[in-house]
DNA sequence: CGACGCTGAACAATCGATTTCTCAGAGGCT
DNA sequence: AGCCTCTGAGAAATCGATTGTTCAGCGTCG
């Protein structure tokens, strides 16, 4: 009824093959030192086979201190992002053999008790934090204490190797693109104030900003990155006398916000006001008016982010910091961007 | 520099309590059959405090048997949708102290070798399945044979306990809806064919448009669970020489690729053709015609596979099928919806 | 006064695999 | 014949915690 009570062990192996559990280690384990004759290896191999068996992944842990296991500690994995980079770093585990524990980062940060048992010793090789903005440097310092750890788009005050998004060039990539089209009252709506890739993808708006227009206006409004914050956002942005003819939206999500918002008031999108979304995900071409985006590498981020933590565990030497470069921001225009109507002289 | 190789073990501790690691133990898990001298007891627990001591879960797991960790095997995780599934699994685990490790089904299923080390023995007390689509029954059979497991959403043939939600009951709101409003030409898109919960909401479809027109004609069109198959599924529709009136699709994602292929060819929703999506998801007030829906208690749905897992585990009579009817399915109207047209008679 | 029962705590086995030694025997060499 | 060197394999320690059993000491009771 239950064949799990009768799980066989590496003992049982080794009777069924008339060996020592040493040498049934050795060559279920491929042990290069070891010196077996080809008749004792098969008899092993074959006994194991017949057995079915399968190493008890615990006994081994204890013994090699090595679980095998990375923990990825994520804030909202609702949001389809993060969820992109989870799968980058999932994959990336997987394929050099580890499995992936999953928390949340609010929970752990408001329960230690939780902490301890996620974090509970030899249960993890190392952790990777995407924790959002920086409200977390606590929870930062406790997990980095125990094992080893790597951020993601997230503040870790340099003492944690780090791997970010090119934001400034998210930005700027937004920017220009309204710029080449003729805006130049162009809105910034960020994420939450303290989110330092919100930051920098701001900072390359204002960059673009400054460089065609040295005196312009930055205008820039802090939401965050759910899309009740953008339509807030947006709500704010029509209680002005004057609309921008155009807007940077750091989050697609937030976007999605803005341009119901904007539809509900009768805004025409793309001819009042230009709308340019971060994140090139899959719902910016179905939204009220399909949108312009940004694509950046989340895949790529979090499987960098992983390459970071093995790359620590395999005692090699880490950098502190790794932009993601190699897919650069790509612009992925849609309905919601247009040329500035021309003033009306009326 | 690197505190962890020095943590404390409980033969530390006991040292120095100047106890043996019997009682040292006892101690700290509260053994209630223990008898210490209280002043013994306080010199222990003061011992573990000073030495910041945590119990290495490693070790307790091969002495107890029990990891306090459950693995939930999912599909698709970049859909909204079963990302809140997640949630509900994961919130309702952690509550019960266990951590989550999480892998993808089609890695699992394709790579058994990634599969075995998942489930390499003592490391997960019991699995969590959602695998969508019933392709995976050898999947499901493997894991199920090395551990207790629970099935969400999916076929299991009757051999594992199953949380369901109430699909009929979907697809009946959804169409009750349209024939409320006088509809009587009404498609339905479903998701895979062979999906369990597709079908499910098809019967509740063709059900409630069968009482409201006895001879009504029953019009199936199986897409899948993605943005693409939903534009699929309406190019085909598109190609028809008529119209349905109304459109009932078994997913939102499928819906916003329905709604933007609709738009695209100038077809005007609601007044041309209405469309009710299933699952209440964050977008669906954001899409190109803000989208009447059917919310689904997903989040309660993990919960409940939870629950399930767990009552196993922990020795509980565990029933063979969950239907989660406690939300009922409920309807969300947005403007996708109206009455038809009524027929021209130019 | 000796057997008995508690109290408080320690001993030692155990979980399953890995790994460092150790070692018997065969064969080669002088 | 005696010594050494390999070859092939086993014995036993170890990882850290849990737990069934044992045990010393002390008070009690007949």
């Amino acid at each position: 009824m239950d064949p799990r009570k009768l799980a066989p062990t590496l003992r049982d192996v080794a009777t069924l093959a008339g060996v020592s559990t040493t040498i049934a280690s050795r060559v279920l384990n491929d042990d290069p030192v070891v010196r077996v004759r080809d008749e004792t290896r098969a008899r092993i191999l074959e006994a194991a086979a017949t057995l079915g068996y399968t190493p008890h992944g615990v006994a081994r842990s204890l013994r090699t201190s090595r679980s095998d296991a990375i923990g990825l500690i994520m804030h909202n994995l609702t949001s389809p992002m993060n969820t992109t980079v989870l799968d980058g770093v999932r994959g990336r585990c997987a394929e050099a053999g580890y499995v992936t524990l999953l928390a949340d980062s609010e929970q752990l940060a408001t329960d230690s008790g939780r902490l301890r048992s996620f974090l509970a010793r030899g249960r993890l090789d190392g952790v990777i934090l995407h924790v959002g903005h920086g409200y977390h440097d606590k929870l930062i310092a406790d997990v980095s204490r125990h094992v080893p750890a790597v951020l993601v788009n997230s503040d870790g005050s340099g003492s944690v190797p780090t791997a970010r998004l090119d934001d400034v060039a998210a930005g700027r990539t937004a920017t220009e693109h309204l710029v080449a089209l003729g805006h130049a009252a162009i809105c910034f709506i960020g994420g939450p104030a303290e989110a330092i890739t919100s930051l920098g993808r701001q900072r390359g708006y204002e960059e673009v900003l400054r460089e065609a227009y040295p005196d312009a206006r930055v205008d820039v409004i802090s939401a965050g990155w759910t899309d009740e914050l953008g339509e807030d956002a947006a709500r704010q942005l029509l209680s002005r006398p004057q609309l921008p003819t155009a807007i940077v939206v750091a989050n697609a999500v937030t976007a999605a916000g803005v341009l119901t918002v904007l539809r509900q008031a009768g805004i025409n999108v793309p001819n009042d006001v230009s709308v340019v979304g971060i994140h090139d995900a899959w719902f910016a071409k179905h939204l009220a008016v399909s949108l312009t985006t940004v694509r950046l590498p989340l895949f790529e981020l979090g499987a960098m982010a992983a390459d970071l933590l093995l790359s620590t565990l395999a005692g090699k030497p880490t950098p502190m910091n790794a932009l993601i470069v190699d897919p650069p921001p790509v612009l992925v225009v849609r309905e919601s961007t247009a040329p500035p109507r021309p003033a009306s002289h009326a």
